[in-house]
DNA sequence: TTGTAGGCGTTATCAT
DNA sequence: ATGATAACGCCTACAA
């Protein structure tokens, strides 16, 4: 019944050699003759032998497991970018071993205790927007276990991060409305907190400033995501006494929530005002009123990105032997994109250039 | 620099007892005093010990990896399913290793090849939608690798899986709207070889028939879940002469797409036609239209039954000392739950209870 | 109650 | 070019 796989000793034994011989065969090891190797290749391949990883790994004191974690998988964001690490990952041998933290830092510190102990050899992550310290973090290199950032990255520190450059996207934006005759602009961004949220209010404000518009500050508002606090935003964005000709989103579903209000507040959308985003995702092309303009942030490239640098990172610590190499940054530009908005009435076409 | 975790052998030395009495110590085996137990606890915890999970698993030949494959994480059925899975998965030290078809069968034999390369204690897989045979995935059995089938499982075959009645979902469905006069009720199904369409398709014409409707099978159609397929078979189910009251899409992602095809169509969604879906996402709530009824197929609890069934096989497995329990088959109920769309002009509301 | 020895499958370091 | 041996960290008979 139960059907065991053949061991690098049964080879050896069934071809009366020693084992280090066919271990040396297996792994096109120079130091053997061209004739063993081949007889020892065959009956491997006859045998149906495949190396056992768990023991390999043991033996190299590695798991081949990188940890990665992010703050939903449910989110098509994260889940893209996860599949883009999964994708480069398993080219090279390597398992993903992921969790959530549910945007809470007790369950990140959670995760990573985990993470230590399966004794991964690496992590990439993307911050909880509850993280302000990354202290539980930095306790993994002292294990050697080495960190890449991505998206929600940490503001300062020698860290590895990859991240989209929400600063010039925010430019791309604020551009194309401003050369569209939309000047009065509203932002509604994330927690304060984010570095993110702070490059964009900057990409705001100086692109604004760039045009020699005047910088409403009633006009920024912030979300910790929530649909209140999103609906929240947005009352006091419109309150103001001259509301905004466009409302920039900070990302989709903020954005989806930032429509709710406005269709619920008898205001035409993508019409009176126009919607934007920050990300652009599959499913808003199924809302009712996509963002008019919106930035592709790429997570799967930015996953792929993630892993490659880890990659790299392992590389790296092979060849110097240990430690100290600058920590490595990488920035990926974001794409914007028009959609048309074809439920909208008299819906607004972009027709300059930026 | 490199902080080393301490393992058994040291937390021995430094006691000067033998490391299998700190072994026992550790897992509180009987065999041992209560003092030495203590001792070594303590010793143990201000080291920092942590068991080495890769060691142990090794020795007890074992991973503690369990496969999971899915069609695509980026939905959210799905990525819910998972994180159910990787819930009580985690709870009980299981780790998961996980990889998507994209619905082709030829993926999943890769994927097959590489759960079983890196011998996972067994498998969680929904399948492709181009899966015919499952002889790729019974190969596993043969190396004692159990595997549970969830929400897209074999027809027949003594197999383990979880599913969602979709027959009764169908025929809750079918209640309610001929409860409330509709009787003109159209049905897009999913590819005819899958189960769930033929349960489907079965409920369909039962409850019909039940309700001595006659059943016209031009008002059912199929999609293989794209875009096209999807408009298509909304193309053959509104020609028909009298045109259908209601359309029931075989999921949201298939709802959305039909909708999509009647607004072009200059069809009043959810009024000259309501919509109806067989599952229920989040994102639904979002869309232009969503459907009028909705079936929760709580993929979450599929997974995390799914992964429940897995360890009661590990535990029978042990006592058994073998094979041959039958087959575990658990299916769950499918929830009906009413939705109202704002945007539908006289949106109709049901009032009869089914 | 505790220690000793052997082994899981593989690789690395010596020899030969 | 090949073999013998030890070791990775842990567990488990068996012995004491």
């Amino acid at each position: 019944m139960r059907e065991t796989l053949p061991t690098l000793k049964e080879i050896a034994k069934r071809l009366d050699v020693s084992a280090s011989t066919v271990s040396r065969a297996l792994v096109d090891n120079p130091r053997i003759g061209l004739g063993t190797r081949l007889k020892v290749q065959k009956m491997a391949e006859e045998l149906g032998y495949e190396r056992n990883t768990q023991a390999v790994n043991f033996k190299l004191k590695r798991t081949n497991i990188i940890g990665v974690i992010v703050p939903y998988v449910r989110e098509e964001f994260f889940s893209d970018a996860i599949c883009g690490i999964e994708e480069v990952a398993s080219q090279h041998n390597y398992t993903i071993l992921f969790g959530q933290s549910y945007d809470d830092v007790n369950n990140e510190m959670r995760l990573i205790e985990i993470v230590k102990k399966k004794r991964v050899d690496g992590l990439i992550i993307s911050l909880s927007k509850s993280t302000s310290s990354t202290s539980h973090i930095d306790a993994l290199s002292r294990f050697n276990i080495p960190v890449v950032y991505f998206d929600r990255v940490p503001e300062a520190g020698p860290v590895n991060k990859v991240y989209c450059d929400v600063y010039s996207g925010m430019c791309q934006i604020v551009t194309k409305l401003v050369s569209n005759g939309i000047t009065r602009i509203a932002l509604i961004n994330g927690p304060g907190m984010l570095t993110a949220s702070k490059d964009r209010l900057n990409g705001y404000v100086e692109c604004m400033e760039n045009f020699k518009l005047k910088v409403d500050m009633r006009m920024v508002s912030e979300t910790d995501f929530s649909v209140e606090s999103t609906h929240g935003a947005m009352r006091s964005i419109m309150n103001v006494k001259v509301p905004p000709q466009a409302v920039i989103s900070v990302n989709d579903y903020v954005h989806m929530d930032a429509v709710q209000y406005a269709r619920s507040h008898k205001i035409k959308v993508n019409n009176e005002v126009i919607f934007v985003s920050l990300s652009n995702l599959p499913i808003t092309s199924y809302t009712i009123h996509p963002p008019l303009i919106a930035l592709k942030q790429h997570p799967h490239k930015q996953g792929a990105m993630a892993m490659n640098m880890l990659l790299q990172i392992f590389e790296d610590k092979l060849k110097s032997g240990g430690n100290l190499e600058k920590p490595r940054v990488q920035v990926i530009s974001p794409t914007l994109v028009q959609c048309n908005d074809s439920k909208a009435e008299n819906s607004t076409v972009f027709k300059h250039a930026s």
